[in-house]
DNA sequence: CTGAAAGCGCTAACAC
DNA sequence: GTGTTAGCGCTTTCAG
C-alpha cells in the first residue's frame, strides 16, 4: 500500500469518495437532517477511511462563529508568575468544562500594553466565541470595556467600576467573617486585621467580613492595617500592627502569604501563636498546611470558580441569562488559632 | 455623528475608503514591496480611521497558516489541579515570549481520552503553528507521535521512548547531585533517598544524581524508598525508610511535597531535622520556604521553561535547528540540612 | 508599481 | 431529500 499522500483530505474528497455531493457531506457531518441513511453511513464510511478531520478555521470562516474561547487573566504584574496555584487550579476547572464541548481555549495574560490591546481587539472583533476575564480587576477600564462588549463575557470576581451581568465569585465577606467569628468565639476579643488590596473588591470584601463579625460582637475594630497580598508586606504590616497595638490577641489575614509571614513576624517579636496571639489565613494554599503551627483559613476552591465561569460562559453562549454565582467558602479549623 | 455600522471594517471597505485595490491594501498590511508611499500612506490612514483589524480566521484560511500554538500539558490527573504553581508559571514564561510574535496560545490539557484525541488532531492535521508538549511524559505513545508529526514541536522535559530533537529540560540530575553532595559535605554519611516516579526521565535523572554523589564520595546507595511526587508517598516511603534503614542520617527527596511530608514523618517518629536527620527537597516551592524547618531544596525555575520552551519553537517554526537546553539548577541551603 | 482573478475549505440559501 | 450556487475575508499568482 502506497504512502497516503501527506495532505488532509477535504470535505470535497470525503464527498467524492462516498459518492455523494459535498452539501451531503456537509449536512452529515454537522448532523443536520435532510440526508438518507444511506448516504449518511456511505459518507461516515468515507470520514473513517480518509482520517478526515475537519478544517476548523474554514468552518469558523463560514459560519462566522469562532471555535475557541478566551481566558483572560489581568493582574499587574503577572501573578500567574508567582508562587501560587491560583491561576492554574482555575485553568483546570475551565478546561474540565470546555473539554465536552469541542471549544478551544485560549489562553490571555492581560500584563502589558500589547496584550491589553490584544484582549481588546478580540472583545471588538469577536473573534472569540466568548470571553472569561479573572483577576484582581479593581476598575480596569478593560473591565468596564469587556462588559460592554457586544458578546458573551463572564467575570471571575468582580470589578468596582462596573456591575457585571454574569460573574462567579467566592464569598469572601462571608469567609471572613467566619474567620473572626472563630477567633471571637475562641475568647479572643483584640483582634486586628491584615487586609488586602483594597481597590479590589475581593479585599474590599474580606475586609467587610471582618467588619461584620466585629460588630456583632461589639468589639472594636480599629486595629486594621493594609497589605498587598505579599509576604513583604504581611511582615510590614504586622510589625506596624505589633507596635501600635501591642496589647492584640489575634490577627485576621486577608490572604494566606501575608498570614505565613505575619506569623514569623510574630513568632520573630516573641509572641506565642496561637497562645499568645492567634491568626487566621484565606485562599488555604498548600503552605498553609505545613507552616508552624498550621494555619486556619479560610479554603475556597478555585478549580470550582473555574468550572462554573466556564459552565456559565457556555450558558451565555447559547443565550441565556445566567444568574451570578457566589461559591461558598469553608473555614478550616488548624493550630494557628 | 451617527453610529458607525457594529460590523467589523473588511479589507475591501479599507482599500475602497483609501481609493486603492484590496490588493494594494493587503499589501500594506503585510508590510510586502510594490506598493508607493502615497498608497501605503492612504491605506494605513484608513485603517486607523475604521478603525480595522485583520480577520485573523480568514488570514489563516488563505495562507494556510495557523496563528496560534498550542501548549499541551500532559499529566495523568491533571496536576495543574494540584496545589503546585508548576503549570503556571511555564504558562506565564510562555505567554512572555509569544506577546511578541503575535501568536495565540492555545492551552490544551491532555487528561482525557477526549483531549488526547483532540492533540492527535492537532499534530495530525497541523492546526497550529507548533506545539509544546510538557508534563511527565514517560513513556506516552503521544510523546512519539509529536515527535514524528511533521510540524514544529518541542518538548519539556524528556521523554522515555523517543529522543526528542527539541526540548527544554532541568538539570535534574546535577542539581540531585548537589543536594546530596551537600549532605555528604555536612557529614552525612547514611543518606537515603526517596525518589520520584521512576517511569519518567526527570525522576530517574534526580536518582541518578543522588547514585552519581553516594558513588563518588564512596558511599552506600542502598537506602531508597520510591514515591510519586504525592505527599502520601512521601509519609509512607520515610515510615518503611525509617524501619528499615533506622540509622539514616539524611534523606534527599525527590520534590518538595514528599520532603516535606518526610519532614513531617520524621520529626513524628521522634528525630530531629536536621540535628539527627537532614532533609533535601526539590523544585523550591513556596511552600518550602515555611516548614519548620524551613527546606534545603534545589531551585529551578520553571517560568525560564516555559519562556525557553517558547523561543526554542519559535526558532523552529522559522525553520532553525536549536539544540536542546539543559537549565541550570540551584541548591538553595536552608535549616533542614 | 498595480490590480484582476482565482482560490483557502467550509457552510448556507435556494431551487429542484 | 438533493445538489447548485454563492460567498466568509484574506492572500497570491499572474498579467499588465
Amino acid at each position: 500500500m502506497p504512502e497516503a499522500p501527506r495532505r488532509q483530505p477535504t470535505l470535497d474528497e470525503v464527498a467524492e469518495r462516498a459518492g455523494v455531493s459535498r452539501t451531503a457531506a456537509s449536512r452529515v457531518l454537522n448532523n443536520a437532517p435532510h440526508v438518507s441513511k444511506a448516504k449518511r453511513d456511505a459518507v461516515q464510511k468515507a470520514i473513517r477511511e480518509l482520517g478526515y478531520v475537519p478544517n476548523a478555521t474554514a468552518r469558523a470562516l463560514a459560519t462566522r462563529r469562532a471555535s475557541a474561547v478566551v481566558l483572560a487573566i489581568t493582574d499587574d504584574d503577572s501573578a500567574l508568575g508567582q508562587d501560587t496555584p491560583f491561576y492554574s487550579q482555575a485553568i483546570a476547572g475551565v478546561t474540565t468544562v470546555l473539554e465536552e464541548t469541542g471549544l478551544e481555549l485560549m489562553l490571555v495574560l492581560v500584563n502589558s500594553p500589547r496584550s491589553r490591546s490584544k484582549l481588546q481587539d478580540v472583545l471588538q472583533t469577536h473573534s472569540a466565541a466568548g470571553v472569561m476575564l479573572m483577576g484582581r480587576h479593581g476598575d480596569d477600564p478593560l473591565a468596564a470595556l469587556a462588559e460592554q462588549a457586544d458578546m458573551p463575557v463572564v467575570f471571575g470576581g468582580r470589578p468596582l467600576n462596573v456591575e457585571p451581568h454574569f460573574y462567579v465569585d467566592s464569598d469572601n465577606r462571608g469567609g471572613a467573617r467566619a474567620a473572626t467569628e472563630h477567633l471571637i468565639a475562641r475568647g479572643r476579643s483584640r483582634i486586628a486585621a491584615i487586609t488586602g488590596p483594597l481597590d479590589s473588591d475581593a479585599g474590599l470584601a474580606r475586609h467587610r467580613g471582618y467588619l461584620d463579625a466585629m460588630a456583632v460582637a461589639g468589639l472594636d475594630a480599629d486595629r486594621v492595617a493594609h497589605g498587598d497580598y505579599t509576604e513583604a508586606s504581611g511582615t510590614q504590616a504586622m510589625q506596624a500592627l505589633l507596635n501600635q497595638y501591642p496589647d492584640l490577641d489575634a490577627v485576621v489575614a486577608g490572604n494566606d502569604t501575608m498570614a505565613i509571614s505575619a506569623l514569623r513576624a510574630l513568632t520573630t517579636a516573641g509572641r506565642r501563636v496561637p497562645e499568645d496571639v492567634a491568626v487566621t489565613g484565606f485562599d488555604d494554599y498548600l503552605a498553609a498546611r505545613h507552616t508552624a503551627p498550621p494555619l486556619t483559613t479560610v479554603h475556597q476552591s478555585i478549580q470550582a470558580w473555574g468550572r462554573e465561569m466556564a459552565r456559565m460562559l457556555l450558558a451565555v453562549i447559547d443565550g441565556e441569562q445566567p444568574s451570578p454565582l457566589i461559591l461558598p467558602t469553608r473555614l478550616i479549623v488548624r493550630d494557628s488559632s
